[in-house]
DNA sequence: TTGTAGGCGTTATCAT
DNA sequence: ATGATAACGCCTACAA
């Protein structure tokens, strides 16, 4: 009985809580999987001991011959990004309610991502890869993962957008951005704005590309003329670089559209601390998210909300259907979008 | 050779690496452990076919042979929490520079960590744990964590404090807080505050006590009396509410410290847009932790800088010197304080 | 309900 | 320098 000397060194192992418990090792497994067969006594009895020695069956030698690791990759170019954070908060408790934990990484910033993080990653045999990042090509993205389907999020333009599918297979988060559009332009429009600008996105991603075709097709039905472009990054520090340079050589705007709710607050900044206008007497603001800080005071933002709950809940549905049933077709989860009005438009 | 038909889908192992290279299954174990000997041209041939295939070894096979999970448990309460996100951030790209992954699990956000939680995250048997988390004795820690050796943060009130270890191994970062907040109280002081609140952090937690004892202890030295106590959670709406009950109901005050940076933007809006005062005319302000949003212009605030690159290398390197030397003694790492002068006091 | 045997993919040990 | 063999800790047959 003298084994507990070196190898033991905190490590409890199945063989340990059988031999304190005179069962066989197979009954100790068979404790912690519920959907086996033990008389109840024994698994209580087992469960005990297994508390008491501060026993936990390792998930990893459980992978090896289960084939599940349980764990969730999550690549990120930004984990302090406002939106990005608080979706891997919201998905981190959601997944963990279900017993997986996420495994983070982190990729460049530039939305590119990496085949030698993909082989990395890889390694860790994650059960399912989340990726906040775009440019990736599905063809890419199966390459380097076996098991793990990979989910698109995608942004139709118009509702009833129906494309065959194509390709390697791929599950898809639709975000149908249009009521939240809409309603934007059309209480910009009703506050008299005319000349509207959007100071966009990375100008790679989908995101951005997406929300700019969007704008420019409601402002089109709605006779306006098309947006004026403000290139930026979803940078707070480069979108107010570019408000200030749309109101110093471009001649201004009644209205801006920012691609997100931190391009907004540069642009706000930008307004009120450096050119001297008021907010929303002279430029209207609107936003893109709805992250918390869009309610704080110096802001008070209006901006198209995108229901963070219901995204991560879609989210979590695709990704443990997907685990289910592995051979499953694609499949598809559906958002949408709304305006939430404060205190940048009026 | 027709045995990639089920078994297959999706999944490389070392031996058939080995049947395409015609070598041993050892030799592709060897050939991706540098400090092996294995003839170069072989060690490539592998290597190479390896990269055809999209071969990586399993780490969770490795782990459960080496001992080693290369996970690094993160404990937090709020991932979107400012600081912790930008910490978390940073953290991950350090450890994935080294070989690891961040695994991440979420507790409540009262600051209390779970039993449960423990239990759960051992399971993943992560190689060292990080945790943003307080109110857990090393002795609970140790318990639920067999190789890992848990990191502390430690404040110390006086700058030569050297309390004798006790109880179980542990490693400690030291951060003094002492530099930056004499700064800030001479800062207030040189502009006339006499009248200093605090708007605290969350009660238990040590960081918001050793601030606020720091504060009081550097107060008295400099012959000001003790700070009145607006008590809150280091959120913005409680920060908000709490500068609210100080004006309205405690008489007010000169300037206002609050224990980290959104809770500064919380007593900044409260000042401005509801109470009507300005900033720093009427009312300064001090922060602490120097995030991002702190030089945004609507802020811009005076804060006391916690450096977090400096924080995170410390950890790093706390946790690699560990790994490394599983029985050293236990270790530490100093960091200090400074702080940053922008527009909040004058 | 229970136990025995075999295997998951890798690395360590010991030969050669 | 290389290869056979035995672990690592667990689960899933299969048999009792």
């Amino acid at each position: 009985m003298n084994e507990d000397t070196r190898l033991t060194q905190g490590r409890v192992t199945a063989a340990m809580i059988a031999d304190r418990a005179n069962v066989s090792r197979v009954a100790v497994s068979r404790a912690f999987n519920p959907h086996t067969s033990l008389k109840a006594e024994k698994r209580e009895l087992i469960l005990r001991i297994a508390q008491e020695l501060n026993y936990t069956p390792d998930r990893a030698a459980r992978a090896l011959v289960s084939g599940r690791s349980h764990l969730v990759g999550v690549i990120v170019p930004d984990v302090c990004s406002h939106w990005e954070s608080q979706e891997i908060d919201a998905l981190t408790t959601a997944l963990q309610n279900e017993g997986f934990a996420t495994l983070l990484f982190k990729t460049r910033t530039d939305f590119s991502m990496d085949e030698k993080l993909l082989a990395y990653m890889r390694g860790f045999n994650p059960d399912s890869v989340v990726a906040f990042v775009e440019n990736v090509k599905p063809a890419t993205l199966a390459r380097f993962l076996d098991r793990a389907v990979p989910i698109y999020v995608h942004y139709p333009s118009s509702d009833e957008d129906d494309q065959p599918e194509t390709g390697p297979l791929h599950d898809r988060m639709n975000v149908l951005q249009r009521a939240g559009v809409e309603q934007a332009v059309a209480l910009l429009q009703g506050y008299g704005a005319r000349r509207i600008a959007y100071v966009s996105g990375v100008n790679k991603s989908r995101a951005n590309t997406a929300r700019e075709q969007m704008l420019r097709l409601v402002m089109a039905e709605r006779g306006l003329p098309p947006p004026i472009i403000a290139p930026s990054d979803f940078s707070y520090d480069r979108a107010y670089g570019a408000t200030l340079d749309l109101f110093r050589l471009e001649g201004g705007a009644d209205a801006i559209f920012a691609a997100n709710d931190v391009g907004a607050f540069g642009v706000l900044d930008a307004l009120r601390h450096e050119l001297g206008l008021r907010v929303p007497e002279d430029v209207k603001v609107v936003g893109f998210d709805d992250i918390a800080q869009s309610h704080w005071k110096s802001y008070n933002l209006t901006t198209v909300k995108f229901d963070l709950k219901d995204r991560v809940s879609a989210l979590v549905r695709l990704i443990l259907r997907r685990l289910n049933n592995p051979d499953a077709p694609a499949l598809q989860e559906t958002l949408q979008t709304r305006l939430v009005v404060r205190g940048t438009v009026g």
